[in-house]
DNA sequence: GACCAGCTTATTTTT
DNA sequence: TAAGCTGGTC
């Protein structure tokens, strides 16, 4: 036998050996999920399958290097770094790469980040009058979900919903602008693989045969078009398993479609079905709150967690009368928990539904003294000093990308303001083939020989011109890049805008956190090149900022971020109507997409209840504040009808018994003497 | 380009 | 309520 299959229990045994053919793999919260995976992997090598057959896709670059770790532990560095582990948008860029260079095509191509696409939207919109104002977002999610569709402009159903009508006159333009830049964007990252295999048997059949084994975790993230691409990958071989959870199910809102993890077996007939139900995780009563939370929900794989642990306290349901004092007993609880119980800091959550909630949250633990830290948050690539550096690198290495040169052109402030911008972007659009790069070499005749702008757009022009072949030649790019950063001043205009040197030297410090990343990489990778490394940046983003936090902290963070971690103590807040499940799935707004409603949140709760390992809390707030106005609330309807033994209730809001006003009035009267 | 006043809008967030 | 954005002014 395998050593692999040992200290496992029968499912997960089942889970690992089972090969060949379609598996899908229902890891109940706690059920010791990546454990089977890299078991699995690591079976696989074991029984003579080479590490560079295997592909394992994960939803988040965390969870990829995570399980590289793992793996590494166990079948070493060497064959884990062959093995590819890698999100679906790493994959599909390598993919799409590979694809691009073999048919001796230009491979250059830029990935637009999310910002990059509302930016270019932003700018269509102001081309294209549609006689009012939209929300970008609401646009860009219906042109990603039409992509993930697989469906060209001329393809769409026809709407009536002025959102619906919004994006389809903005789609094409919006596709034409991407292609112009020479740029992809996340979506495409999935779609354009897919559709290089899907039409072409000869492509399939080399990736098939390069992949011979492939792993996708975390299933129920999944979209219509990753489903299509794994279809695509495996459907020859059919060796393909899937982990996941349908209860875990969170995304939708975003494109995720549970139904793919519901119809396996229709995608991939024959599919065998496994299912971890034993949890490893919390203690009886946290489980069995769990079971009757989502057992209310209609879709689903029908399983139960099951304890392998005993014992453990009940869940508490505490009612503040409103939201300070449920954010007070927080605080208390969780000194209680480190100084009466010897918990540390670190062992505990708070999590909530709504970002809103921590802002009270975090008042009331910094005036008790409580340690802790947000988990998530702004992140290091949404910085407005990097964003600007990376364009400036991004321009060099494409000088089409349009939306990077219309970033950097007047910042530091030069002198080309809007007018002229508009200008040669004018003249860029009516002169087929000619990019705004292209308008600035031009500018001259363009915008007259007498115009002010010209001499800091040649200079500009000029700046370009020197750095970009250094750039693009490889050797030494972080201090060519520092070079080029140096020359545009971009120091001396972060220094101005400032308000302290502090923070100056804080940002400062993000562009050469930028630089030393670029270092890294290039000793880190055979032949480096910019393009690439900034590819990366936009799809490696978030993974490496949260060293930075200390340690010994409560951490709090919303239920969505809290997916995959766990902790001893959690509490969650505000399990009220309105928040938990959240109005806006309750009463959604005009321009919001169809989500997938109350189930979600549902779910949503579950994942929240199934990070708690020992002690489980669940508050709430008999009035809140929202915005501004005093309200009551009611109790989430997600709390109704649950078994009374597996809790105890403690009202904060309510008057307290009558035995103890008795009791109380009596120590009084003793003390007054009467 | 910086600043201010008034207006609008209040989820979740990774790639 | 309060933060973030827009449009206007200097």
């Amino acid at each position: 036998m395998s050593r692999w299959l040992q200290g496992l229990n029968e499912e997960q045994r089942q889970a690992v050996a089972a090969v060949d053919g379609p598996l899908l793999v229902l890891a109940g919260a706690g059920s010791g999920k990546t454990r089977v995976i890299t078991h699995r992997i690591a079976h696989l090598m074991d029984g003579g399958v080479g590490p560079e057959a295997i592909l394992a896709v994960t939803f988040t670059n965390k969870a990829a290097d995570e399980m590289r770790e793992r793996l590494a532990a166990m079948v070493g560095k060497k064959r884990a770094q062959v093995a590819t582990l890698s999100t679906f948008h790493a994959f599909g860029l390598a993919l799409l790469k590979d694809e691009t260079q073999r048919r001796r095509r230009n491979a250059r191509l830029v990935v637009f980040d999310t910002g990059d696409q509302l930016a270019c939207l932003r700018e269509l919109l102001r081309r294209v009058d549609l006689g009012r104002t939209f929300d970008l977002g609401s646009l860009l999610q219906r042109i990603s979900g039409w992509k993930n569709a697989f469906l060209a402009p001329g393809e769409l159903p026809s709407s009536d919903d002025p959102y619906d009508e919004a994006a389809a006159e903005l789609y094409p333009r919006y596709l034409e602008q991407l292609e112009a830049y020479a740029a992809v964007d996340f979506d495409d990252l999935v779609c354009q693989p897919t559709k290089l295999l899907e039409g072409s048997a000869a492509c399939r059949e080399r990736w098939a045969a390069r992949f011979r084994y492939v792993l996708v975790d975390e299933y129920q993230d999944t979209n219509a078009a990753q489903l299509r691409l794994l279809r695509a990958l495996g459907g020859g071989h059919r060796n393909v398993c899937v982990v996941g959870d349908d209860d875990q199910s969170i995304y939708g809102w975003r494109g995720a479609d549970v139904r793919n993890i519901l119809r396996f077996g229709d995608d991939f007939p024959g599919a065998q079905v496994i299912a971890l139900e034993r949890n490893y995780r919390s203690c009886p009563p946290i489980l069995a709150l769990a079971n009757q939370v989502i057992a209310a929900n209609p879709e689903r794989h029908p399983k139960q967690l099951r304890p392998t642990r005993h014992g453990g306290v009940k869940v508490r349901l505490v009612v503040g009368t409103d939201g300070e004092s449920e954010a007070r007993w927080v605080a208390l609880h969780l000194k209680q928990a480190v100084e009466r119980h010897g918990r540390g800091w670190g062992e505990a959550a708070v999590l909530y539904r709504s970002n809103i909630l921590a802002r009270g949250l975090e008042e009331a633990l910094r005036e008790h003294g409580v340690p802790y830290r947000v988990f998530g948050g702004a992140a290091f690539f949404d910085r407005k000093e990097v964003k600007d550096v990376s364009a400036y690198l991004r321009l060099c290495c494409n000088p089409f990308d349009e939306i990077a040169l219309r970033r950097v052109i007047n910042t530091p402030a030069r002198g080309i303001g809007p007018v002229t911008v508009a200008k040669l972007a004018a003249w860029a659009e009516a002169t087929p083939g000619r990019s705004l790069f292209a308008a600035l070499q031009q500018a001259p005749e363009v915008l007259g020989a007498a115009d002010r702008a010209l001499a800091p757009i040649a200079e500009l022009v000029a700046l370009i011109g020197k750095h970009a072949p250094l750039l693009r030649g490889g050797g030494a790019l972080a201090d060519q890049g520092r070079m080029l950063i140096e020359a545009t001043g971009l120091r001396g205009e972060l220094e101005r805008s400032s308000p302290s040197g502090k923070i100056f030297e804080r940002r400062w410090g993000h562009v050469l956190g930028l630089f030393d990343g670029l270092a890294a990489y290039c000793r880190r990778v055979e032949r480096p090149s910019l393009a690439d490394y900034l590819n990366r940046l936009a799809l490696f983003s978030s993974g490496d900022d949260d060293a930075e936090g200390p340690r010994d902290c409560v951490t709090l963070c919303t239920l969505h971020g809290a997916k995959g971690l766990e902790f001893p103590l959690v509490i969650m807040v505000g399990l009220e109507e309105g928040l938990l499940p959240h109005d806006r799935t309750l009463n959604p707004q005009a321009n919001d997409l169809d989500s997938s409603g109350v189930d979600e949140e549902r779910r949503l709760c579950y994942v929240g209840i199934t990070r708690a390992r020992d002690e489980l809390v669940l508050t709430r707030a008999a009035r809140r504040l929202i915005r501004g106005r005093a309200q009551d609330r009611q109790p989430s309807r997600f709390l109704e009808g649950l078994v009374a033994e597996d809790f105890e209730l403690e009202d904060l809001s309510a008057p307290p018994p009558l035995e103890d006003v008795k009791a109380m009035v009596a120590a009084l009267r003793a003390r007054l003497g009467a």
